[in-house]
DNA sequence: GCGACAG
DNA sequence: ATCTTGTCGC
């Protein structure tokens, strides 16, 4: 991957992504789907090399009231983009539709591992992700990116509001006792509390979604594979 | 100008 | 994200 940081040509690829997000940035639907119209939940992740030349993408299906897996596909590719916080998409997105046009299955919505409009310009990961394929998606973080909350309390299921200017963007949600809240925002057609309510609907003995935990271990198996076999 | 900064 | 050793706990 070229990799020339302050070089003029990087420089320009990353002024187009911004570019980007702020042309598809209008087509995101504040909302859409209930919790009832989701009966299969996808979840994505990616893996990449320990030297990042090569991604693996990966998509999980799950039945959403018994988390059972249905359907699943995964893509390798090499890294064509670098790691720049507000332009993960650019970097995840190429394996993750990879993995997504592999699949047999149709799912109703799409848990991404990252943010959806808790982002810098109001679109992330998941906001890219839902208006490229034109699926209902949320974000589900592990770490804090923008924004101010206070902790939530110490319950499953209690959560405090992700603020940015005073703009509600997002929900720190406690998904198990005794372990760090999650960031979860919207990401395309749905609404936060939908998206909070999913993101507990797929949490039961882990602080992660399963759909989550699935790609992720799914994307490392592929990625594991593609370098072993060559 | 400096620090922070999803995965 | 990935690297990386042990350690505490269910």
């Amino acid at each position: 991957m070229p990799t020339a940081d302050s070089a003029p040509q990087a420089d320009s690829a990353l002024k187009k992504a911004m570019a980007e997000q702020e042309r598809l940035r209008p087509l995101v639907l504040p909302q859409g789907i209930t919790a009832r119209d989701v009966h299969l939940v996808a979840g994505v992740d990616v893996a990449y090399a320990k030297d990042e030349s090569i991604v693996a993408g990966a998509v999980v299906v799950l039945d959403a009231h018994t988390r059972h897996i249905v359907d699943s596909a995964s893509a390798s590719r090499p890294v064509d983009f670098p790691y720049v916080p507000g332009l993960l998409a650019f970097r995840e997105l190429p394996a993750l539709l990879d993995a997504l046009a592999a699949l047999h299955t149709r799912p109703d919505a799409v848990a991404c591992d990252g943010y959806g409009t808790a982002h810098p310009r109001r679109f992330g990961l998941a906001c890219h992700l839902g208006v490229v394929t034109d699926l209902p998606t949320f974000g589900v973080a592990k770490t804090a990116f923008i924004g101010e909350y206070e902790q939530p309390g110490p319950q499953r299921g209690d959560r405090s509001q992700l603020t940015d200017h005073g703009e509600t963007i997002g929900h720190v949600l406690r998904t198990r006792p005794g372990t760090r809240p999650v960031f979860v925002s919207t990401g395309h057609r749905i609404d936060l509390d939908t998206a909070t309510q999913l993101t507990l609907a797929l949490t039961a003995d882990h602080r992660l979604p399963e759909t989550t935990r699935h790609a992720d271990r799914l994307s490392r198996q592929v990625l594991a594979d593609r370098l072993g076999h060559g």
